[in-house]
DNA sequence: TTTTCATTTAATCATTTGTTTAATTCAATT
DNA sequence: AATTGAATTAAACAAATGATTAAATGAAAA
């Protein structure tokens, strides 16, 4: 068992990122988040310094995690394009359904601060992953349509994230609640890779 | 020349809207909607009597204007699919490369309070347009895979909506600047069509 | 010219919000 | 048992923020 953060340090965190993540940075207020994880609000700055900071550690953890599960997806050498598509559809549907409010929430305060993307050890590693390497030779060969690599990329994470962004919208429209759109977005584990290979294809 | 509104009424509208937009509702103030807009702080109360209540006007304006241009698209009575959804990817390509920071403040503000969607008018009426009958005659005859007609709009919206809002990202992992971005969007205008015509075909 | 009314202004109010302070509690160490 | 230092608390501070007020301005109507 690992100590590395004190009880009340946790309790903190926990709130905080739930709280940023459901309203995001500005419509958050410290006491929101000494309310939420049952401390008192001075302990927000013991350990802490400053909202901002708090904000910022969160942030980071965040988009860590995040990237960590993105890559290693993109970077497995043994499996084949179709089957990293497939992996990618999968894991990401899964990751997001577990926590819907992750791409809005990353995509939002990166729109404010984008230069805090690049410091990821792990972002520049996306483009030079085995993914890209075999889709840019599958080109090289011909088998695939010549269309630049960031064309490719783009397109699967558009077909995978973009639903949950505009998820409310999807919902209303055609009045499904939430169950229903986890469903369709289960369906779209098969769908996507499938899409994704006749796109590329000559 | 119209007169609906007055200067002053005017100049606040156009602040306001700049500043919700690049930030937020939360984390724009009152006094910077006033300096922007250069008019006293006690006018944005007198003529539209709350921060809020000027930013659900803002909101129901930007929201009816962007659903209106969205739908007179999909229901052109001419045109065949394809023709369609080439008319939709030139067209809303060119309205957020003159408004990048729509799509954002939309999905944004509209997760907080989806109702706003359903109250406009156009909203409902996607779902019954003339693109979704068309996909779905397809389907029928046995043209197109069997898919339900969620997939194929949100496929479409995903294609050229998602890459706007994650360009942060995307800028720069490739380096690319503002310019070399739209250029990248401006070569999806043809690319996309002829993505979602394979994806649907059998 | 005088009156009237909408518009504009500077000043102020009442809360909210991020942060700090000084005192208290509590557990481990001597 | 006494001491030490970290953890916690209630209270308060200072700045920011949304909103209001009462007076001033200015242009149209009487």
């Amino acid at each position: 068992m690992e100590t590395k953060y004190s009880d009340t340090e946790l309790k903190i965190r926990d709130a905080a990122k739930s709280l940023f993540l459901k309203k995001g940075y500005s419509a958050t207020t410290t006491r929101d988040i000494a309310q939420e994880s049952q401390i008192n609000l001075a302990l927000l700055n013991y350990y802490f310094t400053s909202k901002r900071r708090l904000f910022e550690i969160i942030m980071f953890e965040t988009l860590y995690d995040f990237l960590n599960k993105m890559v290693e997806v993109y970077n497995d050498e043994e499996t084949t394009i179709r089957e990293k598509i497939e992996l990618a559809s999968s894991k990401y549907i899964d990751m997001i359904i577990a926590e819907p409010l992750l791409p809005t929430f990353i995509l939002n305060e990166l729109k404010n601060n984008p230069t805090n993307f690049l410091k990821m050890p792990t972002a520049k590693v996306i483009m030079k992953s085995q993914l890209i390497t075999q889709y840019n030779d599958g080109v090289k060969k011909g088998i695939y349509k010549k269309v630049d690599s960031i064309h490719f990329i783009t397109n699967i994470l558009s077909l995978i994230v973009f639903p949950f962004i505009c998820s409310p919208i999807i919902m209303k429209m055609e009045k499904l609640n939430k169950t229903d759109f986890n469903k369709m977005m289960n369906q779209r584990k098969k769908l996507i890779p499938e899409w994704i290979i006749q796109m590329i294809k000559k």
